[in-house]
DNA sequence: ATTCTTGTTGCATC
DNA sequence: AGATGCAACAAGAA
């Protein structure tokens, strides 16, 4: 479930691999994940190198060689990254690996293939990663920023709004739920009939939410607890931890949504 | 067998 | 022109 935390927590799997050098690369060769990619290119570029840093944004990663070279990995709906030495049982989904000094293997894997791998070499910084919108947990989301995009898309409801990573980037379907069933706002709100008073609540919970989701889950994986929304929503049946009334579940904004009725309903962000 | 899915993109339509 | 909605991508799980 890669949202904004889940990719802090991937991250860090391969940084195992930080200091060592990179001694081979291999490819699934026609999985979906790579392409547009000359992988017989990268890889000879990539042998030898020295792995520094990796880093996350959004739902984007980054991993920074020697050479100034730049592997980016978008783990899509399904992806996760590994570490595991020789003894690591095969899958066959692991798409990319990277061959480490020292035994360690790094590996992305993603059965349904919504993921990409991403290349670039240069003293600059690729597009992808220059192109990412401003952290949520910035100082420059605001509410002013949040209030001009919401205006812009007037007319569709706020859930889908909530997952345009140009404006809320690392937001996914679950992290939207959870921010709309904390701020009290029904998921079909239009987007510009949010009030001043309503965006500085949801601009407020947005950042907390991230907060609480990196510290848990962005942390060590951590099972959130029994009062977020994120324990009740996967299936239908569930209870609101608040009310305790009944969550629905419909499908708003080309996403299945979950939201809590007593507690989100229509016309509370007009304020 | 059928339906569902945690993301993004490209295209058709409004 | 810009905003919005939706199918498509692939494959496992229920």
């Amino acid at each position: 479930m890669p949202e904004l935390a889940e990719v802090e927590y991937f991250r860090r799997q391969w940084n195992a691999g930080i200091g060592k050098k990179v001694v081979g690369v291999s490819w699934h060769k026609t999985a979906r994940v790579n392409r547009g990619l000359n992988t017989v290119k990268i890889s000879r570029l990539l042998k030898g190198a020295t792995f520094y840093s990796s880093h996350a944004a959004a739902k984007q990663m980054a991993f920074r060689f020697s050479n100034g070279i730049w592997i980016g990995l978008h783990l899509g709906m399904t992806g996760r990254l590994e570490c595991g030495d020789e003894q690591r049982a095969p899958t066959p989904y692991d798409h990319f690996v990277i061959k480490m000094s020292g035994g360690k293997n790094l590996f992305f894997v993603d059965p349904r293939q919504f993921g990409r791998v991403l290349f670039y070499q240069g003293d600059g910084v690729p597009d992808w990663w220059a192109k990412i919108a401003p952290p949520i947990l910035s100082k420059a989301f605001n509410a002013e920023v949040v209030a001009a995009f919401l205006e812009r898309r007037s007319r569709a409801p706020i859930k889908a709004v909530l997952l345009m990573q140009e404006r809320f980037p690392g937001i996914g379907n679950w992290m939207a739920d959870e921010v709309l069933w904390r701020a009290g706002f029904h998921p079909s709100a239009k987007a510009g009939n949010f009030g001043p008073v309503a965006i500085k609540k949801l601009t407020a919970t947005l950042k907390k939410v991230c907060t609480d989701a990196m510290r848990v889950i962005g942390k060590d994986w951590s099972d959130p607890p029994r009062t977020w929304l994120f324990n009740h929503r996967w299936s239908d049946g569930g209870k609101c931890p608040h009310s305790k009334q009944h969550l629905k579940r419909t499908e708003i904004g080309g996403r299945t949504t979950c939201w809590s009725p007593a507690k989100q309903k229509l016309g509370a962000e007009r304020r």
